[in-house]
This record gives structure tokens, C-alpha cells and sequence, in this order.
DNA sequence: TCCATCTGTCATGTA
DNA sequence: TATACATGACAGATG
């Protein structure tokens, strides 16, 4: 059975790309129920649904989706070739785009777009949630079998018109009555073969109340957000049952500008074929092979009731370009902003050009900019649009917007938190509230606000003072429109620096301009360090020679204290000398003569009295000794 | 007007 | 080799 649904969702993915690069629609409601149960699980093992009793009643239930029916499902879906070969087979975009969304919200859980993966996951899904299912599963070895070699068939064979059978339309009477159900909003709902026995809004009811579904809805949300600006979780169950019952096209979830007119477009283009293909059906719709030849019938009936332009009209352009954004998404991952902005400016060849043409939005509010402070496009003329995205749709104060820098930068904060705040910060300097309109300004966050506030001094300078405050540099970058402040070039780190410079497509000049005032920059950070650490050195060696002189000073002081010392203690040796001699007498009793005689004092402590006369020539002696050594 | 100082910038060297 | 940093020298601004 798993492989029976791998077939199934993969040959339908398949075959809608294929279809839709040839640029043919096809109606997938007619083959929704059977995507939907295994992207939503809501089969009769899934859903709370009382599926089996109402297979009793309701036309059409013998095609369980696990049932061996299916086969024949299969051979008849052989027949959707035939839609191919029909060329102008339409349906309105809008069921495939639905479908598209869908898968998106199962898949969403994993942040990947992988329409594949997602109809695996939710198969896997149903497969495991089936195992109290119907008797059906023990019949899934046929049909398994059956699928595996329709379904090379489906690809290979070529579109064989003559299997279409007659009274195609019972199906889309279903479609029809349930499209045109007051209880719902539109003609995605039926896709679910609601049984007739019960009200829609009983169904939906049920269908909500399901507690697997809460879980559903969360991963769906994100998906929800893109096409609503709504965000509450409170509100899943109504973004949830508005997705399904809406009438959302891919381009409008990308574009949720165009989401309503689109939506009328599309509604009076479905209603017309429905319409007429109401008052021929029976309420006979069942996937059985003869209901779903019908079905191909009655679409390819219905849709060449439109012109060739009606259905070119469709199938424009874009339709390519949303095939290549869908298939970029699913390798590469999906970012709606992303998208919608490439598609918002087409003209606009690297976002930084000055010839480059803006958005209207950017335009309108560059506009705004330019009413209130005339020619000056904002104070420092580097922001970006990358406020406004971060600050929902607050445009920098610059009259010039790049919503490609916008881009890039949203990414290069998003690697990088740390610098992320300080370039933010920067970011809402240079978004300059006084730029900004009093209703942008009180949805700003809080913490952007006070961010803002904190800057607002300079801002005012930048108000004020304009051109004239600002430098060189600043309005070398305002000229050419380098959507990134000096301090944030200057002080950016090297790597970021460098990425910066590759992610975005800056002219020559630019670029120039950029390295030179990052290097500018720098080194006038560093002259004035430099100058700071050579005054730091004068003042140190003023310090040091204070220092200097107040120690001079004090040796002064120290030695004129040791010479007067010095000439007391001399003085009084002096004094002493002579009272000593003056109380010596020789051996006859005379005063002993201090020319004469001088006292030497031993080592042992000793005094003698030694003459002169032998007290110089030991000197002598000693000197020599002493000379000699 | 001259001069001292501040500041930015350039050129060059170093790590 | 590229980059950051340090520093001398120069020029313009300023008080």
C-alpha cells in the first residue's frame, strides 16, 4: 500500500510539473481526495471522520482510498495523459496552486520545500495510521501491483483521447454543488467529497475537531502567514479551513498583494465552467473508472468552454517563473520574501545601482522621505531595505530603497547574530525615525524603538544639519548610494567585510569607494590611537622627570646633611687628638710634642703613641703594598 | 595675520 | 599576499 500512494503522489507531482511546464492546467481537485488524505492523513484510520458509515451513503464512497478500486483509479488516471494531448485543457490555477499549498503546510514542519518528501512523509503517515483501517488493506496486494504497472504507463504512453468515456460531468456536479455551498467559501472544499448526507459545516466541524489536525495546523501556519498576515495561533483552525476553502494560488501566496484580485480572477474564471457543467451532471461523483474518465471529460469540457486566451491568459509568464521558483524552493529552500521581492523588481539589476529603478512601495515611501527633507535622501544615506523587513515594512529614512540589500543583508545578520544587533542598531540609526511616518513608528518593536531613541541624537544632528554634518566619506557612500553606514563598513569584521562585498552586486566605483573608506576609516582610528598613546608617553615622561628632580632634591638634601655631619665628627676628633696629647707625657716628664709623635690605634683595640717619623714611613710601606697588590 | 594645536590622510614599515 | 596596525610627515581647519 505504501508503494501503491508512492506511485500515486509521486506520478501526480510528476505529472503536474510536466503539465504545467507545457503550460497545460490541470484540475486537481479531481484528484485531491485521494493527495489530500495522504498529505492530511485524513483517512478513514486518520480521521475521526465516521468515514465507513458514510461510505454507505455517500455516492461515490465505494472508492475507498485504500481501497482495491483504486486500480481502476489508477487506469483512469492513465487518462490524464489525454488532458495533455488536449492542449488546452484548463482548469483554474488555483486547484493546483491549493494543492501546492498544502503540501507546503505538510511539509513546513521541516523546513524544506520537498513536494516529494512531503507526500512520502504524509503516505508514510497514512500508511501507519492505517493499520485499523478498512478491509481494504488486505485487498492492497492487486492493486499494488496494478498501480506499479499503470503508472510507467502514465509516463510513458502517450495520451490515448478515445479512453475518455461519456458523462464526465457526474463528478463535477459534486464539485459544483459543493463548490457552490453557502457553508463554503469555495470550490477547494469539495475536493473532499463531503457525503451528502451531512451539512458542510457539519463536516468542517468534525474535520477541525480532530485532534491530529491541531498538529496539522501548526505546520501549516507558517505557510498561512505567507498568504495572511494573521499570526495568532488562535486562529489556526480559521487560516487552516480559509486555506482549504479559498481559493489561494501559488503566485498568490507568493504575491499576497495579488491575492485579491487574483482570487476574483480566478473565481469568475471557475465559475463559468462549473457552472455549466452543473446543470448536466448527476450528483453521481465517485472515483470509480468510468466517474473519473468523466471527470477528464467533464474538465476537458468544461475548460474548452474558455477561449485560448482565456486560458493563456493563465498561463503567462510567470507561470514558468513560478515553476523555477518551486523548483528553486524545493532544492534550495523557499523564502517567500525572497521571492516576491525578485518579482517586485525585475528591473533591478543589483539593487545598488544609481539608475536602479525601486518598487513602488520603496518608491512611495522614498516619496515621502523626499516631501519632508527635499532633495536629501536621508541623514547618512545608507539604509536599506533591510529595516523594512526587519521592522515590517518601516522604510529607511534614505529615499533610495534596495530591496536587493535588504536581501542580502537580512541574510548576513541572520549568520551573524552577534554583529547582527550592533549592525542593527546601526540600521535604525540610519533608518532616521524623524523619515518615518508617526503610524510606522508605533508599530515598530519596542526594542527597535529604544534603539532608535538611543540614537536619536545623532539622528537630530543628521536632521538638522543634513549634508553638512556629514563626511567625506559619508557623502561619498550617500552619492553612490552604498546602502551601508561608515562605522558599520569600518568596523565590520574582515569576513563580513568580504561578504559583504561579493554579496552584493556594487559596481567598480563603489567598491572603491568602500575599501577606501574602510581604510580611511581604520586608519584614522588608528592615528588617533596613535597620537592617544604618544601623549600617553609625553605625559609619562613629564611624570618621570617630576619624579626625577624631586629625587635630585632629596640627595641634595641627604648629602648636605652628611657633610655638616661629617665636619662635626671631624671637629670633635680634633678636639679629642689635643685633650689626649695634652695629658701625655715621655719618660722625663715633658708634654709630648703632636708635631712630633701621633697616636695609632692596633687592631686588638690598642693605642700607641709612634712617631711620626715611623708612622709615615709605614704608610709609605702600606701605600706601596697596597699599589703593588 | 601668525602661530599652535587638532585632525584627517597618506606613505611606509611591521607583525 | 592580504590585512591590521603603528607611525612619521604633511596639509587643512580652528581657536
Amino acid at each position: 500500500m505504501k508503494d501503491l500512494k508512492k506511485y500515486l503522489t509521486e506520478g501526480l507531482l510528476q505529472f503536474t510539473i510536466l503539465l504545467s511546464l507545457v503550460g497545460v492546467r490541470v484540475d486537481f481537485d479531481f484528484y485531491l481526495p485521494p493527495i489530500r488524505e495522504i498529505i492530511q492523513g485524513t483517512s478513514s484510520a486518520y480521521s475521526q471522520i465516521p468515514f465507513h458509515s458514510l461510505r454507505d451513503t455517500w455516492e461515490g464512497s465505494s472508492l475507498h482510498p485504500k481501497s482495491p478500486d483504486l486500480d481502476s483509479f489508477f487506469t483512469a488516471k492513465r487518462l490524464l495523459e489525454q488532458v495533455r494531448a488536449l492542449g488546452g485543457t484548463l482548469v483554474p490555477r488555483t486547484e493546483v496552486s491549493a494543492w501546492l499549498v498544502h503540501a507546503d503546510s505538510g511539509d513546513a514542519e521541516e523546513g524544506t520545500f520537498s513536494t516529494d518528501q512531503t507526500l512520502l512523509t504524509s503516505a508514510s503517515n497514512e500508511e501507519s495510521s492505517s493499520t485499523t483501517d478498512s478491509p481494504a488493506n488486505n485487498q492492497e496486494g492487486p492493486s499494488q501491483q496494478s498501480s506499479r504497472s499503470t503508472l510507467p504507463q502514465c509516463h510513458a504512453s502517450p495520451p490515448q483521447q478515445q479512453h475518455i468515456g461519456p458523462g464526465a460531468s457526474q463528478t463535477s456536479s459534486d464539485f459544483t454543488k459543493e463548490g457552490t455551498n453557502e457553508n463554503e467559501p469555495n470550490a477547494t472544499q469539495p475536493a473532499y467529497r463531503i457525503p451528502q448526507g451531512n451539512s458542510v459545516g457539519e463536516l468542517w466541524q468534525d474535520f477541525f475537531s480532530l485532534p491530529d489536525l491541531n498538529s496539522t495546523l501548526e505546520d501549516i501556519q507558517p505557510v498561512s502567514n505567507v498568504s495572511s498576515p494573521r499570526n495568532s495561533s488562535t486562529q489556526n483552525a480559521d487560516d487552516f479551513g480559509e486555506m482549504l476553502s479559498r481559493d489561494v494560488s501559488l503566485q498568490e501566496v507568493m504575491f499576497p498583494s495579488n491575492l485579491s484580485s487574483r482570487r476574483d480572477e480566478n473565481l469568475a474564471q471557475r465559475s463559468e465552467p462549473f457552472s455549466q457543467s452543473d446543470s448536466s451532471t448527476s450528483s453521481e461523483g465517485s472515483l470509480n473508472p468510468a466517474n473519473l474518465a468523466q471527470f477528464i471529460q467533464s474538465t476537458d469540457n468544461s475548460t474548452r468552454n474558455l477561449t485560448t486566451h482565456d486560458l493563456l491568459s493563465g498561463i503567462d509568464d510567470n507561470v514558468f517563473d513560478e515553476i523555477n521558483l518551486m523548483s528553486l524552493a524545493l532544492e534550495e529552500g523557499f523564502d517567500p520574501l525572497e521571492v516576491s521581492q525578485l518579482f517586485e523588481e525585475p528591473d533591478s539589476d543589483s539593487g545598488l545601482s544609481l539608475n536602479s529603478s525601486h518598487s513602488p512601495t520603496s518608491a512611495s515611501i522614498s516619496d515621502s522621505s523626499s516631501v519632508s527633507f527635499g532633495e536629501d535622501e536621508g541623514a547618512a544615506g545608507y539604509s536599506s531595505d533591510s529595516e523594512s523587513v526587519l521592522y515590517g515594512g518601516l522604510e529607511g529614512a534614505v529615499g533610495s530603497s534596495w530591496p536587493e540589500v535588504n536581501k542580502f543583508c537580512r541574510l548576513d545578520y541572520e549568520q551573524n547574530s552577534d554583529y547582527c544587533d550592533n549592525v542593527t542598531m546601526h540600521n535604525v540609526h540610519h533608518n532616521h525615525t524623524y523619515n518615518q511616518l508617526s503610524s510606522q513608528l508605533e508599530a515598530v518593536d519596542d526594542y527597535h524603538y529604544s534603539l532608535s531613541a538611543k540614537q536619536g541624537k545623532l539622528s537630530s544632528q543628521c536632521v538638522s544639519g543634513m549634508d553638512k554634518n556629514l563626511s567625506r566619506d559619508e557623502r561619498r557612500a550617500k552619492s553612490l548610494r552604498i546602502p551601508f553606514s561608515v562605522d558599520e563598513i569600518v568596523s565590520m569584521p574582515v569576513e563580513m567585510f568580504n561578504n559583504m562585498l561579493s554579496k552584493h552586486c556594487l559596481t567598480e566605483s563603489q567598491v572603491t569607494v568602500i575599501r577606501d573608506i574602510r581604510r580611511r576609516g581604520k586608519n584614522k582610528v588608528a592615528a588617533q590611537n596613535c597620537r592617544k598613546r604618544k601623549l600617553d608617553v609625553i605625559l609619562n615622561l613629564d611624570d618621570d622627570v617630576c619624579q626625577l628632580k624631586a629625587r635630585k632634591e632629596k640627595l641634595l638634601k641627604e648629602r648636605a646633611q652628611c657633610s655638616k655631619s661629617t665636619s662635626h665628627m671631624k671637629q670633635k676628633l680634633n678636639d679629642l687628638y689635643r685633650d689626649v696629647f695634652s695629658k701625655l707625657r715621655d719618660e722625663q716628664g715633658r708634654p709630648v710634642n703632636p708635631s712630633l709623635y701621633a697616636l695609632h690605634c692596633n687592631s686588638d683595640g690598642s693605642i700607641m703613641v709612634v712617631p711620626r717619623r715611623l708612622f709615615k714611613s709605614e704608610q709609605k710601606q702600606d701605600m706601596q703594598k697596597e699599589k703593588k697588590k
